[in-house]
DNA sequence: ACAATACTAAAGTTTTCGCTTGACAATGCT
DNA sequence: AGCATTGTCAAGCGAAAACTTTAGTATTGT
């Protein structure tokens, strides 16, 4: 394993976008070059680079640089701790409702 | 099922600050009422309002007024929705890298 | 009735975002 | 070499976000 630590703030955050989902959702079809990338989006290159290094610091996605092109490609990192955060909470509600159904077979 | 169509761009944008986090880690905990809430996070009631709108416009949260006091619960559908997002970005890698091993495979 | 509690609503301020523009590499093609 | 392609950097702008303050309303306890 040599993921760096996940900031989940930076993650959700990251998430937050539409456009930046939009990216997610492209790279999860496979790798693609950030000129590639910026196609479909109807924002300028420099934008949809920005995006990227936001989707890069928050563990969400990969990019590697090979002469002039730049390939992204999706990281697991990321999704796996907004997975990991919300089934953390989901546990919490869970193990709640349990305690309350055992007081109600008590009865 | 009464639930209302999730606006996934609202559940992670909700998801995208430390503050609503904070809450949504609160109430997972177990129903409580606004002034509560507030106590441990250092910003002012109405600040706390302001946050538990968002929330509960995401349909990450619920809230119910009885007297004066509001109780505010979460709401499985903000979180269900966004687990299921990040689902399917799993799941179209997963069937990618599937592909993948089966033309390994064929060589 | 009066005071305290528990919000609520509106307005204003400061900070952060998303995006563009424009100038500038670096690389690859012919 | 000349030129298009692909990306990078920095500055700046308008809009949205996160708070605060101030003033008010409804509800409850004494």
């Amino acid at each position: 394993m040599l993921s760096r630590k996940i900031n989940i703030d930076l993650v959700f955050q990251a998430l937050g976008d539409a456009t930046r989902r939009a990216i997610v959702e492209k790279l999860s079809e496979g790798p693609i070059s950030v000129s590639r990338l910026a196609m479909p989006l109807h924002i300028t290159l420099a934008a949809v680079v920005q995006h990227l290094q936001i989707l890069e610091a928050s563990g969400l996605v990969h990019t590697e640089k090979q002469g002039r092109i730049r390939t992204c490609s999706i990281e697991t990192a990321g999704l796996s701790a907004a997975e990991q955060w919300i089934g953390d909470r989901r546990s919490t509600w869970e193990r709640r409702f349990d305690r309350l159904g055992d007081l109600l077979e008590e009865s």
